[in-house]
DNA sequence: TGTAAAAACTTACGCCGCTAGTTTAAGCAC
DNA sequence: GTGCTTAAACTAGCGGCGTAAGTTTTTACA
């Protein structure tokens, strides 16, 4: 086939198509091959498009940041804003975990992850928490946020109990991998409760750097 | 080359040779063809001593979380078994950030993992925490350790400056480069300081679950 | 001493990301 | 309308990947 008369490829519908694929069948699953088959298509042609692989995962990371509410801030004290933030970027991380490990490795400079980074450093920056503090809060969150989504940690106990006959106390881990999504779920609102708490006490005690 | 008539591989040197090239130049480089070179070995040699490339990567990640203090918990109030812990843990990833990308997917179902988990979560057992707060707090402490070792937050932003214009707190976030290590330091000490404390205000108060 | 296992090898399969060059259609200048 | 440039698909192919299969030689043990 030479050039079709109506364009079959978009870049809106290769990311499209790129996100669906991974949120499927994951991140390996989407080999140029691959996505072109399922766009219809040979593999090369995404190059007339794109100018390589990590462009389109790139831009399907752009998509998924794109999707958290980051107007929260806007008419907020900085406490609710925090928390309502991370609770919309944990949503969608919870939503396409397959996407995670992309994101975990920097917060893009693309310009959803930098609107963000402005929305989250200019709240706590107007809110009267230094430079470096601000930094050190939004850093933080990420971590908290990137962290859970990441390695669900109840996952990583197998369902083999005499493999932990050494580990007393580990003896029903096994029984993690059942209740993996409320534990995760608990132990991310706990990290939320604790350091959203922790800072708006030091916050009221004036101790903002 | 048949069997020669000393040995040329043992597990220990691949596991070794595979570490340090993984330190060295990341987890893309450590092929099986390259690592078996690194060896002065032919690729498929490796399948003789490991059954996949995973196989050698578990060993490596294994390797790592070996070296964390997991006997800061014996003698210290769980408060300070903790904090050790969480500082000996943050201390090995940063030593080994090629390696963080693989221990942030799973706890891992290896030896020193579940020594690990058996004794974070057999420490806050023992101080009185609940089951379900127990793993919550173990889940929590990693998803800051890893999270902080995985993406440096700092790094993502370009030298660019014109590329924040349309941002005005980020400004200066292209300076974030630079003093790289030092945010992520202070964001994990921050993190640590504010969970550690606020943890331990609940546990003063009984609230243990 | 004969045999089975171990540990290296070579060859090859089917993927991968990507490049190069080809073909045809679309869009625009004259 | 004709002709040129560009766009968007194609096919062919490169070097690298993980790994399977089968070969050769050495070692260890019955």
């Amino acid at each position: 086939m030479a050039r079709p008369r109506q364009a079959l490829l978009t870049r809106e519908r290769i990311v499209e198509a790129a996100a669906a694929l991974i949120d499927a069948e994951g991140i390996d699953a989407c080999s140029m091959r691959r996505l072109a088959t399922e766009l219809g298509v040979q593999g090369p042609s995404l190059y007339n498009h794109f100018a390589t692989k990590a462009e389109i995962v790139d831009a399907v990371a752009e998509a998924v940041v794109a999707q958290v509410d980051i107007s929260v801030f806007r008419g907020n004290d900085w406490r609710e804003g925090l928390r309502l933030w991370a609770k919309s970027y944990h949503a969608v991380l919870a939503a396409h975990p397959n996407v995670v490990p992309v994101l975990a490795t920097g917060p893009g400079r693309r310009p959803a992850g930098l609107a963000m980074a402005e929305a989250v450093y200019g709240a706590l920056i107007e809110a009267g928490w230094s430079r470096a503090r601000a930094t050190h809060i939004g850093a933080l969150m990420r971590y908290l946020i990137t962290g859970s989504a990441l390695g669900s940690f109840a996952l990583g106990f197998e369902a083999d109990p005499e493999l932990y006959d050494r580990f007393p106390h580990l003896h029903r881990a096994h029984e993690l991998a059942a209740h993996r999504a409320a534990v995760d779920e608990g132990a991310f609102e706990l990290g939320l409760d604790l350091l959203i708490n922790s800072l708006s006490d030091r916050y009221d005690q004036g101790v903002r750097r």
